[in-house]
RNA sequence: CGGGGUGUAGCGCAGCCCGGUUAGCGCGCUUCGUUCGGGACGAAGAGGUCGGGGGUUCGAAUCCCCCCACCCCGACCA
């Protein structure tokens, strides 16, 4: 491909609008431009890459039995109707105005459409069912470039079982075909297994890359690989110790004192003595949480203790319910639900609000002074604690965990029967009798695979790609095209390289300057410059050297002409 | 949806607070010349509904009201 007639428009300058590097960096390169927030039109090169990586996943797909369809993203609102979707997703479902069509978010419904007319036994299973298609979900906030957008691509796939223990089978299959998929791609990622969630299924793991741009935060163990989505990490992480002497009440006037760290520099105490009182409301009752010193409360965990929705007391619900503002309340006659971390099991001597404005009390024994508590694990885990992981027999990993963000590339996720027993997918068994089809779904961001390559593979120059994604395998460069000598030797090597079978960009523009060329080939990161200048040329008397740079390490060799082809060869 | 910010030539920005010639700068673009291995130089040009609508005023990019778009933080995220 020459450039001075591809399309790809390159930018010197940094846009404005563009935060995250992998944004930055496809814009700059001319891969993608914006049309509209989460909306984005891939160009020529930028779409190059987007063909070589659903190929790898086509590959692993195929690979793992996979059958490839393509199914319509424009769906009848009625189908959805069926599984009360149309309800779950609520405004994040696209609506067609003039007709009762949706655009698709995703294709559980379509797939089972599908398998209910056709997988009518048990001989009928298994089916791996996938396609690459474009996702439509208005997302309430697009962000990061291509990271989130409204229209994407994702590979999704379904499978189709007889049972559980073939689901698992199915399942175990995605596994391998997704780790094929993510380490042929060259991206350092992890797996976050098993967090159940509300959409009754019975597993599912959640690929990661590790990331500033990402919107999960998860807690890592860089020593046994445990990872956990923050909103039910735990790690390890001492709690109070009982005294042997519990201390009488006291209250303590505490001028305006609010947090606990004005408490431990007032009395001259440490946090760990201090239980933080947080007023949640919840099913429109109040519940008392307290945390030893300043651990903050995860209310994904207290959700799931409490089974409800949670949202923090407003100022004058709190003044109502305690009798004291946030910063003076307390358990001690609290006359609600009171819920303790773990951390504050049975602990005593303790500091804490006094549900009176200005004061504090000391000396609180939780197992002496508040007759109805219950203890739970609330607390937020934080980098630098132990790491939870157990070990058969041998304890716990105990390694510091690293708390980050990360985005989510891939998910695998067992759905069971919902979807099947929701559009009456049923199949007979050995025996005539009629069951409903085990299901599991299976999701790739492609987009996200790009992004995240380019948040890991870049420097300050530009797109530092692995040959397996890269666009072009060589940019050849005619330093200056205006030189006959240098014009030959390039449209040469260019008709040898591209007869060789690589691909090959060849910066073959009349009037951009050396500088400028140079600028360009390490923003567009292909691994391989050739560059071809007339004073190289002329360097050897058998032909001539040209320039070869490796643009990942930034190494340079000078290579006879008559070598190129088996230098090339050896650095492929 | 809440909070903050931005919108002026293809891109990056100044001008706005404190209204007043013909709205400016850098990059890019066109033409000519010079240069030619790390984003060159000179000269001459083209390119603008100042996000949109309404208002105040003799006069609005500038002040006021409404709307829209985009970015960031948060909420949300099968």
């Amino acid at each position: 491909m020459k450039l001075s007639t591809y399309f790809v428009p390159t930018l010197k300058e940094v846009p404005t609008d563009a935060v995250v590097q992998s944004h930055i960096l496809m814009l700059r390169a001319g891969m993608i431009r914006m049309i509209s927030a989460g909306i984005y039109s891939f160009l020529p090169l930028g779409y190059k890459v987007i063909r070589k990586i659903s190929e790898i996943i086509r590959e692993e797909m195929n690979n793992i039995g996979g059958q490839e369809f393509h199914l319509p993203a424009l769906n009848p609102t009625e189908i959805w109707e069926q599984t009360d979707r149309v309800n779950a997703f609520g405004d994040t479902l696209f609506h067609v105005k003039n007709r009762e069509y949706v655009l698709a978010p995703t294709h559980e419904e379509i797939m089972t459409f599908h398998a209910r007319n056709v997988l009518k036994s048990y001989k009928d299973m298994p089916q791996i069912w996938y396609q690459i298609q474009t996702k439509f979900r208005n997302e309430p906030r697009p962000r990061s470039g291509v990271i989130r957008g409204r229209q994407f691509l994702m590979k999704d796939a379904y499978s189709f079982d007889v049972s559980y223990d073939a689901l698992d089978k199915s399942y175990m299959l995605h596994d391998k075909a997704y780790r094929a998929i993510f380490d042929r791609c060259k991206l350092k990622y992890f797996v976050v297994g098993a967090f159940s969630g509300a959409m009754g299924g019975t597993g599912s793991e959640e690929f990661m890359v590790k990331s500033d741009a990402g919107e999960d935060t998860v807690a890592y163990c860089e020593n046994c690989g445990y990872a956990a989505n923050l909103q039910v990490a735990t790690s390890i992480v001492d709690g109070k110790s009982r005294d042997k002497k519990s201390e009488a009440l006291k209250e303590i006037h505490t001028p305006n004192v609010r947090t606990i760290d004005e408490l431990c520099e007032f009395l001259k105490i440490n946090e760990t003595q201090c239980a933080k009182s947080r007023v949640y409301i919840s099913d429109g009752k109040p519940v008392l949480v307290l945390m030893l010193g300043n651990d903050d409360v995860n209310e994904a965990k207290l959700e799931n203790k409490l089974g409800a929705t949670v949202r923090p007391g407003r100022p004058e619900e709190l003044a109502e319910i305690t009798g004291a503002d946030a910063g003076s309340i307390g358990p001690i006659n609290f006359k609600r639900r009171i819920i303790a971390d773990n951390r504050l099991k049975d602990a005593n001597n303790l500091y804490s609000g006094a549900n009176k404005n200005d004061y504090h009390l000391g000396g609180i024994d939780l197992s002496r002074d508040v007759k109805k508590i219950e203890y739970a694990d609330l607390r937020t885990a934080q980098s630098g604690e132990g790491c939870p992981n157990l070990y058969a027999g041998q304890g716990s990993c105990n390694s510091k965990l690293e708390v980050f963000s990360a985005i989510e590339l891939g998910h695998i996720f067992k759905l069971g029967t919902k979807y099947s027993e929701a559009m009456g997918a049923l199949y007979l068994d050995e025996k005539g009798k009629e069951n409903p089809i085990v299901m599991g779904s299976y999701g790739i961001g492609v987009e996200r695979i790009l992004a995240c390559f380019l948040e890991q593979n870049h420097d300050e120059f530009g797109i530092i790609w692995d040959k397996i994604l890269a666009p072009f395998d060589i940019q050849l460069i005619g330093l200056n095209m205006k030189k006959k000598e240098v014009v030959d030797a390039s449209e040469t090597l260019y008709a040898e390289l591209t007869g060789a079978g690589y691909e090959v960009l060849f910066d073959d523009r009349l009037d951009a300057q050396a500088g400028f060329k140079f600028k360009d080939a390490d923003l567009l990161g292909i691994p391989v410059q050739v560059i071809v200048g007339d004073k190289k040329l002329k360097e050897s008397a058998s032909g001539g050297k040209v320039e070869v740079k490796i643009r990942r390490t930034g190494d340079r060799l000078d290579v006879e002409l008559k070598d190129l082809l088996k230098k090339i060869e050896e650095i492929y």
